[in-house]
RNA sequence: GCGCAUGUGGUGAAAUUGGUAUACACGCCAGAUUUAGGUUCUGGUGCCGCGAGGCGUGGAGGUUCAAGUCCUCUCAUGCGCACCA
């Protein structure tokens, strides 16, 4: 019967019960666990290497089989590593606050706490079955009460810190983060302590230093979501990323992380890093680094009031050119006004700011403005410049004031033809941009300057499901930090942590933290131990955006149980840092130490992994790290995408009962036998077109799935799933299968054959090959290179009913990264009593990489005419004249002379007519 | 508008320094072996042409003995930034 001879073939079941036997073995016997220095079973002689995804959100929604392409990208890595000798920690935790599940949990009704831990459970057993190595003791999620307590320990540090821009960093840089104490005992020393007075005015200069603190500005309200936004969270239309709905700009007191101070490290910085250049680039972008200068002008408000305007520039030197002047709307020298323009420039600063930033966008171009009837002198020529205001200037970026040069400025002269203001096209520029500079600061009207795009992190957020912040107010409203032994403060239990959430467009609401209901919680009586005794507080209640978990996670996994609180408390034992990240292993493009590689999606070049770079750098300065830099090599995997089908009413019908129709020479698409659309995008539920993890293990296996995921095509493209190509994933597994198993009797294929020279080669040429595909992040390339070798083995089999077993070992050991379960399995059937994973990886014997005869092509007048086969190593003649010997090349030139021929050896012979 | 990336068979995609374009896989075709069923093996498969031969890496030029690869221009798609002074 077929059932019978299907018995031992690789199919499905096969598999999935090859894949259950080891995925409990490995955990049977801890395979994944990764020695610390500190472990008994650590061996010094290894390397450490750490790679690590950007770890997961864990939604409700599950997996679909785009969200694992990374993770199986770094454990093919990672397992890689492991058998080329290297101590490998490779591990997952989640990153489990946010606010879908929060939405999720106010739509169910369930707390946010026990639906994220649902999810998390669903994650990792869907992860499970794909045998992902990771550490299973390295594991964690950010809502773990452990985990809280350091992320709010790091927020005390940088909350207790200040940037003191003369002293030089450990790097050498100036600029450095300081505990707030020094600045203290300098101002005790400069009497300045004393003058300040009161606890109240002490508190609110630190407030001014601290690298956490509080400010009454500007920020992002969005009343759709209930909470404010960072500027990194707000879209170029003035929406919020997450639901796109309108942000407003309102004045609001809340936190902020002074990131700007570290602008130009971080930019800096970026140069020691192997990243894509074009993270670096939006990086960069993002934060907007440009140098020039500042240029004070007089304004005469009235006769007797004048006033300073500061303008920014990077083009000092064009200081003669200045026709005009422009200033924001938002500029306060837009009140004073002269009298009679007093009526036009309220109504075009009402009606700029009523502007949407999406009306701004569209208009940007239209260059609109007023005059204010005032006039500013130039410094150097003493001449008289109408000011106007306009909203082509914008108050967030430099001083909110331009010096208007339109010989030399596109949007200035558009500007001042639009409102037909008379400009000097020639006149006298400076020499360079440092002698303009250097005239201003002689007469006490400019100095040199940097601007950055870059703002202050907005750290707060009127949000239930996040870290509280480690901070109490007296009755006073003076802030202070709780002391360590307190922490983590946790979450209070409330019957509602929704938001207030308002309208999306009523921009005059005003943000509520959910934690501010409950007032068992938010009042809290202790003794700050400042003599001053018991007294009452009340609790900070906004909450930490759900970045701030993500910031120093990578750490976590170093000392996962790391529970040091004591007076010299790190975040990380300070020797396991060290070694797993510390800088002198130097084993990529530079020294800054850090995670060796880093794999996740192009979605976090601004947001995440900017906000982590700088919280490392800030841990650096103080001390606590020694590394300069968290993640020194970054790939960014493509996203896998997939086809989605519309009917003729827009409506998605479910892609997998759509039919392909080959009708004359086109290719149509059906469901239900009506005519549907095919579109190229997202994965989704919405889209009908998903397809999880779990149905492709099902049906093919987890090794298939890997191979798959791992062949499609280059590891950093998108690219689309197409579910009857897995086969080929499987196909290729089955006849690595059949190479060790007979498939008719469950027994071993006859492996005692002596190996042939051919087939040396085939297998080191593989090695080789494979080797480098491996260094260089392309899977793709070297699963092709596997299947060439197993072809091979198959026509070797085919003809001689056996198969050399030193060739299918190397052959199992390269295969066993992509598809762990099956080669541990046949590896075992070889007689392997030990689990292959710190099997060491094959190497190549040079001596069958060379061969005694190579093909090239012949070519006349760079036209390829003949294939030639001759001994590697020939003269130059022997190449000419074995080419010109050859019957197609004699027919082609005929009777044609030979002008010059051209010999490549080894590579090409062309000859010219 | 500025910047970056990508464009190769019916499909996903390969191709050290410029050196036989299309490795590997899906699909398709044929033969063999099996046979009631996503079997295996072997071979074939860029396009046009009966053929010799011609044409082929988005398009147009250029450099070169030789260009997918280098240069110039251009088109398309995707991403990022966007009045940044």
């Amino acid at each position: 019967m077929s059932d019978d001879v299907l018995k031992y073939r690789y199919d499905a079941k096969m598999a999935n019960k090859i894949e259950d036997k080891w995925q409990k073995y490995w955990d049977e016997t801890h395979a994944f666990n990764t020695p610390n220095p500190s472990d008994e079973d650590f061996d010094k002689n290894l390397q450490p290497y750490v790679i690590m995804d950007m770890f997961p959100y864990p939604s409700g929604a599950g997996l679909h089989v785009g969200h694992p392409l990374g993770y199986i990208a770094t454990d093919v890595l990672a397992r890689y590593m492991r058998m080329n000798s290297y101590n490998v920690l490779h591990a997952l935790g989640f990153d489990a606050f946010g606010l879908p599940a929060e939405q999720y949990a106010i739509q169910t009704g369930e707390h946010p706490e026990k639906t994220t831990k649902h999810n998390i459970e669903n994650m990792r057993a869907q992860l499970k079955m794909l045998g992902l190595a990771h550490d299973p003791n390295r594991t964690f999620a950010t809502i773990d009460s452990e985990y809280v307590r350091w992320t709010q320990w790091i927020f005390g540090k940088i909350y207790n810190s200040y940037f003191d821009g003369d002293e030089l960093n450990p790097s050498g840089m100036s600029g450095s983060a300081r505990p707030i104490s020094e600045l203290v005992d300098k101002l005790k020393a400069s009497g300045k302590w004393n003058e300040l007075g009161s606890d109240k005015a002490r508190s609110e200069y630190l407030n001014n230093y601290r690298l956490a603190y509080i400010s009454e500005s500007e920020v992002n309200w969005c009343p759709g979501l209930g909470t404010v936004l960072a500027n990194e969270e707000v879209t170029a239309e003035g929406k919020s990323e997450r639901g796109n709905f309108p942000v407003f700009k309102k004045k609001f007191r809340q936190w902020s992380m002074r990131i700007t101070s570290y602008a130009d490290r971080l930019t800096a910085d970026l140069d020691l890093l192997d990243w894509p250049d074009k993270i670096k680039h939006m990086q960069m972008n993002w934060i907007g680094k440009s140098t020039g200068a500042f240029i004070d002008f007089e304004v005469m408000v009235t006769d007797s009031n004048s006033q300073n305007l500061r303008v920014f520039t990077t083009r000092p030197d064009t200081i003669r050119g200045a026709s005009f002047m422009v200033v924001a709307p938002e500029h306060p020298i837009c009140a004073f006004p002269a009298k009679m323009q007093q009526k036009n420039v309220l109504e075009y600063i009402n009606t700029a700011r009523n502007k949407s930033s999406i009306e701004r966008q569209q208009d940007a171009g239209k260059k609109t403005g007023v005059f204010l009837g005032l006039y500013a002198k130039n410094p150097i020529t003493g001449e008289k410049l109408p000011i106007y205001v306009a909203d082509y200037v914008l108050m967030n970026y430099g001083t909110g004031a331009i010096m208007a040069v339109p010989a030399d400025d596109e949007r200035d002269q558009e500007f001042a033809n639009t409102y037909k203001i008379e400009f000097k096209q020639d006149y006298k520029k400076f020499e360079t941009i440092e002698s303009a500079i250097e005239n201003l600061v002689q007469m006490g009207s400019g100095e040199k300057t940097t601007t950055y795009r870059l703002r202050d992190w907005l750290f707060s957020r009127q949000r239930y499901w996040g870290e509280p912040f480690p901070i109490i107010y007296d009755e006073e409203g003076i802030d202070y930090l709780l002391p360590d032994d307190l922490l983590p403060v946790l979450l209070p239990d409330v019957p509602d942590y929704s938001p207030k959430v308002y309208d999306i467009d009523d921009e005059d609401s005003i943000p509520e933290a959910p934690l501010s209901r409950t007032e068992s919680w938010t009042s809290i009586e202790l003794d700050l131990g400042d003599g001053k005794g018991m007294r009452k507080f009340r609790r900070e209640t906004n909450t930490m955006p759900n970045w701030a978990g993500s910031c120093w996670y990578y750490l976590r996994y170093l000392d996962v149980n790391h529970v040091d609180n004591g007076k010299n408390a790190s975040v990380v034992d300070p020797l396991l840092e060290k070694y797993w990240l510390g800088p002198e292993h130097n084993r990529t493009v530079s020294n800054t130490g850090g995670v060796d590689l880093y794999v996740g999606g192009v979605e976090h070049a601004v947001l995440h992994l900017l906000y982590a770079r700088f919280w490392h750098k800030v841990l650096y300065d103080l001390g606590f790290v020694s590394s300069v830099e968290p993640f020194k090599k970054l790939f960014n995997q493509g996203y896998i995408q997939a086809y989605a089908y519309t009917n003729n009413f827009g409506q998605y019908v479910p892609a997998n009962e759509v039919e392909e129709i080959k009708k004359d020479d086109e290719i149509i698409y059906e469901y239900n036998g009506e005519l549907v659309n095919k579109e190229y995008g997202k994965m989704g539920k919405s889209l009908k077109n998903v397809i999880t993890p779990e149905d492709v293990v099902k049906e093919y296996g987890a090794d298939t799935f890997r191979i798959y995921e791992m062949s499609m095509g280059p590891l950093d493209l998108s690219r689309p799933w197409e579910t009857r190509a897995v086969i080929g994933a499987m196909r290729f597994l089955s006849r690595l299968w059949r190479l060790v198993v007979n498939e008719n009797t469950g027994g071993l294929v006859d492996d005692t054959k002596e190996v042939d020279v051919e087939t040396l080669k085939v297998l080191n040429k593989t090695i080789e090959f494979v080797r480098t595909e491996m260094e260089n992040i392309r899977p793709n390339t070297a699963i092709a290179k596997l299947i060439g070798l197993v072809n091979h083995l198959t026509g070797v089999l085919t003809n001689t009913n056996a198969v050399p077993r030193n060739v299918l070992k190397p052959l199992i050991l390269m295969t066993a990264p992509f598809a762990p379960h099956i080669c541990e399995e046949l590896w075992q059937k070889l007689g392997e009593t030990n689990s292959l994973l710190h099997a060491d990886y094959p190497s190549v014997d040079k001596k069958y990489l060379v061969d005694d005869t190579i093909k090239i092509g012949v070519q006349v007048n760079g036209k390829v005419r003949a294939t030639l086969e001759i001994a590697t190593n020939a003269s130059i003649d022997e190449f000419k004249n074995a080419a010109l010997a050859l019957p197609q090349i004699i027919n082609v030139l005929g009777d044609k002379k030979v002008k010059k021929a051209i010999v490549v050896p080894g590579k090409i012979v062309n000859f010219v007519v």
